[in-house]
Parts: structure tokens; C-alpha cells; sequence
DNA sequence: GGAACAGATGTAATAATATTACATTCTTTT
DNA sequence: AAAAGAATGTAATATTATTACATCTGTTCC
């Protein structure tokens, strides 16, 4: 299931605690990776870490420690993540990185298709497809269907890689902030992709956000309102 | 038709050209509008603003000469506009107005739909609604379907006025900077109700924006490449 | 007419998000 | 080891948007 992920607070902060001590993670693979993880992630986020960094060395991107940072950050997180948010978390003792460092850092990993931007919040969500890929996988040998074409389709329904069309949906709650990504069908995308054709419209990429209430919060606003 | 609205430049200026001197457009509807349009708005142009003056007059709200400016710059425009790019037109003797004063206008224009706003671009375009209506009836005198719930439901498909989901699906060209409106099919949006209604997520608005290359650009890029 | 009210606008300051340009460091290749 | 390419550091600045509060304008009610 992929219910939106939290009730309510919007934007949590990362808590720095004090669970550092494990392993270093030293992903085995090709990849320049070799934090000690200083953000205390979670060993279910260090593993989708691990599937990120094969993921991207496949398609020729590097998975530095920076960039590692900050996917953690966005898959540790419950809602989606903005940039200055990340600025701030990225701080070591008390000194803080500057924005392009992070910028730098996000704009690779939308690239890779390892997250999205929601543009209604400029604010970045982990790509559900990374949690598939893990959950198939939890090795990170195999990608998908066609890697050898270095265009990867993922079962969910959207593509990734350089030659692929970037594309993903998304329900926005007003009320929780949560953001659960459409990936389990393509039937918004096969629509996309008709009235595209019909218009001869390239398509490069596309978002579709819809906002509203998730479950949760459409029951308790009713709850609210109802006597 | 609603190809992408030209070829070249992208966020073209006003001319603030001399055309000035013609009737002073007074709505002779209940509207506030008394303005004497001070940016040499096409007759066309004068039309559509009346006819949205009606619009909004029958969703309770006022038609100001701030309001009425503002959309007549963004109806006048030949592609997206930003805030800060209608902040400058709307400068009168090298007074220039502050930010408030173009978000509200473009607040109210958002909340009756007169407008859309582009999140990929953070800019506005005019609902294609509008010339719709004014095509069907220049005279402004009616409105669409179910004028008497408050509930402008449009024959383009998406829906406007308080009470309704604001809807809207667009084609960017990342060549020419155009952008259109797909208004005329609700196959788009009748997916995401139903999408919506799978998860038990109440819709409160939508957008899907795609962007790529429009016919013209494809074209263009094509012939550039293929030698 | 005039008080009272609501809606709309003016104004100043500031917040939040993002980019440019250039210097430096680290990796890979030759 | 030198050269080339990729990644990062750094300072400054650009762009987009909001907050808070004062003022004005039109309408309602007496
Ligand atoms: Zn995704
Ligand atoms: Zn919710
Ligand atoms: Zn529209
Ligand atoms: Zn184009």
C-alpha cells in the first residue's frame, strides 16, 4: 500500500539522533561511495540507498556522497522535502552548505529518476519506483526490462533514464501534507501519451498533481462537520 | 484551434502602444469597472474582459479596474506571465505598484477561474474558458449550464466558480515557450476522478502539465537534425 | 447625510526558492 | 605525472511570494 505518510506533521525534520555506530554502508558496488552516514538512516533507507547507487552506475551516473545525503534525507522523511529544508539538515557543526550544493545534488537525482519534484509544493518526494526495485531485488542486481538500452520502465508505470520520458502523478492531502505517487497504473500516461499524439505534441516529461484530502483526512473532516 | 500562441518569443512585453484613444469600454453591466484602459487592449481583447466582467459579477465577485488590467495584460500576452513580469507593465509614470497588489488581482482571477496558473513556469495564462464563452455568446448575457447553482460547469471540460474542482491540462513547449490549453476533452480529467475515486481521495483541484516540443518545434528540430 | 462595515488597495519589509559565475578539489584518462 | 572531466565550494544575486498593517472606497443601515 502506498497511503499518504503521516497524519500530521508536515515537513518533520530528520531527529539527528544518535544511531551512527553501524556499518559504513561502503556499498560494495563500482560506485564513489563512502559516507558514515552521519544522519543515522534508518537500515531499510540505507538499503534503498545501496539500490540507488546500482541503479545510477548502471546508467553511468556517479552516487557521491553528497548526493547520497541527500536522497537519504528525502527517503528518511514523511512528506515531501524542500531545498532549503535539506540546506539545513546538511549543516555540520554549525556550518551549512550553500544552496547550489544541494541544488546540484537534486537535479542529479531527478536525472535518475530517484525522485520528483511536486511543483505545487517546490519541494521533492523519493520515486516510489526505487521501493519497487527494492522489494523485487533487495540485492540491486537486476534493474528492470530494457537496461540495455539504457531506458529503464518500471512496472509501476513511469519511465526513468536518459532516453525515457520523465513523467509521474501524484494526490497532494491539504490537510496532512502526505503525497502518495500513482505509481501502480499507466493508464493516465497511456492517456497523456494519446491526446499527445492526437495534438503531435513531443512529450518530454509531464506531472499531473491532484490536491485534495487523502482518506484519513476526508473521514475526519466529515467527522468534523457532520453533527 | 489553440496552437501554441507564437513562435519565437517567449514572455513578450506589452507595447504600451498608442491605440489608446477609443471607446472607454464601460461595461454597461452592474460591474466596478470604470477603466480607461491605458494599455491599448485589441477590441477582441476588450471583449473578453467584459464577458468575464459578466462571469465573475455572477459569482458575486467585483470586476475591478485593477483586476480587469491585469487580466487584460495576461489575455493580451502571447505566452505564460509571470507576477513580476506584470508588476512592470503595470507601472504608471515610473510609479510602479507592489507585489500584493498583482497577487491579489491574480488571486481573485485564479479563484473565478478566469486564469490558470503554469506551476512548471510559475506563470499565468488565461482560461481558454473565456473565449469559449464569448464565442457562444459575445453579448455575454449567458453564461453556461448550471449558472444557478454557482457552479460554472464549461463545455471544455473543466470545471469553475466556488463550488466546483478547478481542473486544467496543458501542453508546454520548452522551444517556443507557447502553451495550450487542452480543453476540449474531459477524457483526461473523468481519469482522474476516477483514479480519485479508487483511493478514496477527495479532488479538489488538478493539474497535468506536459512539456516537450509542439508541432511547429518538432517540425523545426527535425529538419535542423535529419541532415 | 453619516456612522459602521466589508471589501479592496497601498506600502514596507521580508521570506522562500533558485541561479550565476568563478575558484577549487577530486577522479579518471592519457 | 599531466591533462581532462566531473564534482564541489563559495559569494553574490535573481526570482517568486507573503506578512502585517495602514488607508481608501463603496454599501448598508439608521
Ligand atoms: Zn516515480
Ligand atoms: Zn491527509
Ligand atoms: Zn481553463
Ligand atoms: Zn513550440
Amino acid at each position: 500500500m502506498n497511503m499518504p505518510r503521516i497524519p500530521h506533521p508536515a515537513r518533520s525534520r530528520n531527529q539527528t539522533s544518535a544511531a551512527t555506530d553501524n556499518a559504513p554502508v561502503q556499498a560494495g558496488h563500482d560506485s564513489a561511495v563512502q559516507a558514515g552516514d552521519p544522519y543515522g538512516f534508518s537500515e531499510h533507507t540505507r538499503g534503498l540507498l545501496d539500490c540507488a547507487a546500482t541503479l545510477c552506475s548502471r546508467q553511468g551516473g556517479r552516487m557521491t556522497a553528497q548526493r547520497r545525503d541527500v536522497l537519504g534525507l528525502i527517503l528518511q522523511a514523511d512528506a515531501p522535502v524542500g531545498a532549503y529544508d535539506l540546506l539545513e539538515q546538511l549543516r555540520v557543526s554549525d556550518r551549512r552548505p550553500a544552496p547550489p550544493t544541494v541544488y546540484r545534488a537534486l537535479d542529479f537525482l531527478l536525472e535518475h529518476g530517484l525522485i520528483h519534484r511536486i511543483e505545487r509544493l517546490s519541494a521533492f518526494v523519493p520515486c516510489t519506483h526505487l521501493s519497487h526495485e527494492d522489494e523485487a531485488d533487495p540485492s540491486g542486481a537486476s534493474a528492470s526490462s530494457s537496461a540495455r538500452s539504457g531506458h529503464v520502465v518500471s512496472a509501476c508505470g513511469h519511465e526513468h533514464g536518459a532516453c525515457g520520458v520523465h513523467a509521474a502523478q501524484f494526490l497532494i492531502c491539504r490537510a496532512c501534507g502526505g503525497v502518495t505517487e500513482i505509481a501502480d497504473t499507466p493508464r493516465i500516461l497511456d492517456m497523456l501519451r494519446t491526446v499527445c499524439r492526437e495534438k503531435a505534441f513531443t512529450m518530454q516529461s509531464a506531472s499531473v498533481e491532484v490536491e485534495g484530502l487523502c482518506v484519513t483526512c476526508t473521514g475526519q473532516q466529515e467527522a468534523g462537520t457532520e453533527r
